[in-house]
DNA sequence: TAATATATGGTCATTCTGACTATAAGTAAA
DNA sequence: TTTACTTATAGTCAGAATGACCATATATTA
């Protein structure tokens, strides 16, 4: 009954793929790697690699990311599953992909020992991807635009403390679309997910805005119970 | 180049599991087979089975569900991957599970070769299933809880033509609260996503309801931007 | 001191929401 | 044939939310 293959060695018809956003200067980002060996060597990809025996899909994504980029403790979640029978050159590859959030400020990125290169890449210029990937980042851009709209999961792309116009400008680089200041700011006041740091903004040349971190136990309320960003 | 096994041997760390749900009388429910062969045989399970190489995965989802129940022609659609490592005996498994709405009486079941049984079970009444089966099934319903409040796609559990009631009870059963029945039809009614048969509802014993179907335009777009189904 | 950039707060007509009420149109029981 | 019962369908109304604005405050730089 037991696992007759060696917990370290992979599963060779599954792997792993991440798409990365991070958000910076009002641009939204997704981050990439060069890969350095194998077949698909010097190409642009998402991060990703191979599940083993022994670890979990979910633990599998965290141990990748980190390996690859030098990234760890973030927003990960599982998007969905690639299967189509001839996205994967050689042989049969099933992929799962995840999608994370990150403030990109706070990492600096490490290529790890398969990746020749990590860099940010706006998310509407994107170089052409190996495989799917190009595919699967669409998707994954798709899922963030839905998603965003409503879990307070956007907070994840900011640093800890913000101001409202950094995170209005975060929505309006996710949804593609303008908003009115005023308005937005009501509506956050509303929600209640938001705690005044009683901080100002420093070295900027105007009036310094607030700086604002977000209530942990209103976001797990409202990912519960879904929430409306109707902006 | 070429793919060294052939195209019907399965995959033997993928499989498939299907979270079905149909509605009927005002009760959700869920579509289990009992294994007739196999290190589970006797037992109730989702219906799934495993994937071969020469099939997407999503081709997988469709060809199992029709050999176990009989059904096809349904909106069926990934759910999520479940990698714990030691979800399945014997070997390391990882499924990816797939969640359908049927409307029930469209389709009578007729168990495939390897289903002894397949039946309904209210969605509150599941007996202890195999594996993670339970823990994926309420993974399902609780997608299926968040999914219905954004987008249209409960109608999926209705006959083609469908009285208000029926469908402000299929919400009540998916969503588990009581909806006011004239705050219901004045959202709906805004919505224009319902379209009047001009036909009324036969064989009651009271005042007859007028039948509806819905806009398959309307519910496209719907579903590309978003809706709101706060009741 | 003026120009300018952003912050922050407020107005107001319109629309939406939630809780109710009222009437209509059928069947079934008395 | 009248009455009871069930569901259909329409309407009311106060309060909340929305979208498009406007006004003022506070900071830096020319």
């Amino acid at each position: 009954m037991e696992n007759p293959v060696h917990p370290d060695s992979i599963i060779e018809a599954l792997s792993i793929d991440c798409v990365i956003f991070g958000f910076k200067d009002g641009r939204l980002d997704i981050l990439l790697v060069k890969h350095a060996e194998g077949i698909s060597a010097g190409k642009w990809a998402l991060p990703g690699g191979w599940i083993t025996y022994g670890e979990s899909v979910d633990d599998a994504a965290k141990r990748l990311l980190k390996s690859l980029t030098g990234i760890s403790d973030i927003y990960l979640e599982q998007l969905k599953a690639f299967g189509d029978p001839n996205r994967f050159p050689l042989k049969r590859v099933v992929t799962v992909a995840y999608y994370a959030l990150v403030n990109e400020e706070s990492y600096s990125l490490i290529p790890g020992f398969t990746a020749s290169d990590a860099q940010w890449f706006n998310v509407h210029e994107v170089p052409e991807l190996i495989y799917d990937h190009n595919q699967i980042l669409e998707f994954g851009y798709n899922h963030l635009k839905h998603k965003v709209r409503h879990e307070p999961i956007g907070f994840n792309l900011l640093p800890a403390k913000f101001t409202l116009l950094q995170l209005q400008e975060l929505y309006e680089a996710i949804l593609e679309t303008r908003l009115d200041k005023s308005n937005f700011r009501r509506k956050l006041g509303k929600m209640k997910l938001l705690i005044n740091c009683k901080e100002k903004q420093k070295d900027v040349s105007h009036r310094a805005a607030a700086l604002f971190k977000f209530d942990k136990r209103i976001y797990v309320t409202l990912r519960r119970n879904g929430m409306v960003f109707e902006l």
